[in-house]
DNA sequence: TATGAATGAGCATTCATTCAT
DNA sequence: CATGAATGAATGCTCATTCAT
């Protein structure tokens, strides 16, 4: 009886998060206002009250999604295929395709991950999900180890790290100077994109071990 | 006549962006309001608007000179030694130190130089000093390659950005959860971004040529 | 069938009732939300709604039934004992108790007491209890006059007030003040206000009589 | 030269004050919005802010202000009479014509006596308005008590607190009730302050001692 | 009758910006 | 040139009240 009830709030709340990620997605969650999000989503701003707490509330359910969905979409890569250079082509895919569907909660999965350390957003289940996407890499760095795909000398958490650092910065600047480098270098993003993955999967490739001294 | 005024003008600028980038740098610019900086700098509210015609200006300018701090510690970078190796470690150890001592400098150009073809921050220059930034580091992609200590299948400006996106994207990650990897992984911060810098390094590395078939 | 009906109303009307006078008595009317009691009382905010027009109605019944206890307390006073000295000391045993026990209706019976000429606030029976209230203590200070135990120059409908605005004030202070009457004076609230009572009873009392000239 | 400009602020914020004090006193401080009050003082509403920190810097002004001005009134009748009956006379009148004039002034002030062990309204300074104010009549008891015209079995501190408690709800009772004591005794509100007075003093008078056992 | 759902009208507070002097 | 003074426009959030079902 109370459940039958119940079913409405999700589709309200997955209305208003959906007019709230557009929103998001043009102007930053900061300078959205809670009018904007309202009006958006064809509601009054008090009837947004009544289905989110708080404007943070709004913007924890958008990042746990994000981390969701990314989740999702590396699961999906790691599982298509068996050799280490093709899961990290699907893995550089799945990214891309996320983030040019998805741009702002792309941004937010990246920035979460980066910072997840702070305040449980959404009931630490945010936190967790960045959790499992770190175990979800860390296991295709180990697998591609064990294949002999990967270097033997690298160490899994510190490479993945770097990894999301590196290949997080390497999206974003893609995507925000995909015109100059459209202009500049006559190629567009997902050329520029593959040449960069190349570029960092050579620095964790078998082939290139020992050639470097330091 | 026009000149003899112009000095202390700047002078005054000078001044209230000092202390506005001491204020950003502490509580980011969106916090900072007008009323912090004129009473920072010892000027009254409507005095900074004598010198800046907007607070977008003075983040122009500081931006502008983040930008410029950039380009002076990469020039040192390259400067300081002949080989690429021996260069581009002057050059991770320049952006680390410049990070440190200005996390919200960094943060800024980082992201001026991912977005500069935005409309014209500071009468453009911020975009020029971006470009010779670039032709800095183009130069030493080329210089490396005649070396022989880079690859010569290495095409420059894509290279670049590349590295441009991989290095911010680990430099911002490095600080942002400096504490989570001391916990996880046992290394501070400075362990984990020579790491990664080896292995950025190693994705261009004239020893690794080859090593990687598709 | 109109009164069959009826009897119902009443209880849900008690039921809410009773839950806003808890909720009153904590955080006073105007911080308790028509949510609060509606959830406490275990309906629907609506539904409250049909049971009282508003929320003042709810504050009206809450003041008129206050008024009814208050009158209780005091005809027990009157009744139980004969001299118009133990008549006092039982009138402010039971006042004294009352705030005790129900700060917040005991606050706001004096408030109606003092305001009632005001708008009909549960359709003018809170006037005609006030109305009571002051005729039951006209007798017990007629009763008194005649017995010789108060004074006789005394007119009863002034005194009457007189006596209602300085038990009021004192009561009130006492409670709101108890804590700094303890450390000053070492009394509690009980033991000053004992104090007080006798005090104002020498006002009124015979003995008094002709002991002042103006 | 800083002197000069800083005369006007406090005219402003003596507007401000005024006019919030009117409006305070027409629909009780709660009610009251900053916007009532920025428009009543013909100014903005953010120009209130210029000049008060919040609402309750507005609201603890005043009722430090209220408290100096009831200081003054005892004060000045204390200073203009030597026996205890003609004080208390002009204590009393004081008070009346205190509460007539500024009735919300008045009734916060005592409010604030009753309550004012609570935070720091105004830097402490209604406090210890508070505790001059309590001095003073502690003062006037034991003079009067000296003089053999009070009492000699009253202990000053209980009974200024008692006066005080049963003064305060005298007046204003005389006050929200004058129509109705009108209307019903025939008496303004005058006289009947004037009853309900003496018969408080009888409560003090020598002439009553030991006319009252128990 | 009972209620889930929705909202209009506010509210205290902030801040970048303007302008007369 | 420098500034004291003033404010319009928001902003996140609350709550008594209404209404269709």
């Amino acid at each position: 009886m109370a459940r039958r009830k119940k079913q409405p709030v999700q589709e309200h709340r997955g209305a208003i998060a959906a007019a709230a990620a557009a929103l998001f997605e043009q102007n930053g969650a900061a300078s959205t206002t809670m009018d904007d999000i309202a009006h958006a989503a064809g509601y009054s701003k008090a009837t947004v009250y009544v289905y989110f707490k708080n404007k943070d509330e709004i913007v924890s359910l958008l990042t746990l999604e994000s981390m969701r969905r990314l989740r999702e979409h590396l699961c999906r890569a790691l599982d298509g295929a068996q050799t280490a250079r093709r899961r990290y082509e699907l893995i550089c895919r799945e990214l891309t395709a996320y983030q040019a569907k998805y741009p702002f909660y792309f941004k937010t999965a990246l920035e979460k991950i980066r910072l997840e350390s702070g305040a449980a957003t959404d009931g630490g289940r945010t936190f967790s999900v960045g959790e499992e996407i770190n175990a979800l890499l860390a296991s295709f760095l180990r697998n591609g180890m064990e294949r002999g795909e990967l270097r033997r000398d690298i160490e899994p958490f510190p490479t993945l790290f770097a990894f999301w650092g590196a290949l997080s910065g390497l999206i974003l600047l893609a995507e925000s100077k995909s015109e100059y480098i459209q202009e500049t270098m006559g190629m567009d993003r997902g050329q520029f994109l593959s040449y960069g993955f190349d570029m960092l999967y050579r620095g964790v490739a078998a082939g290139s071990e020992g050639g470097v001294e330091k």
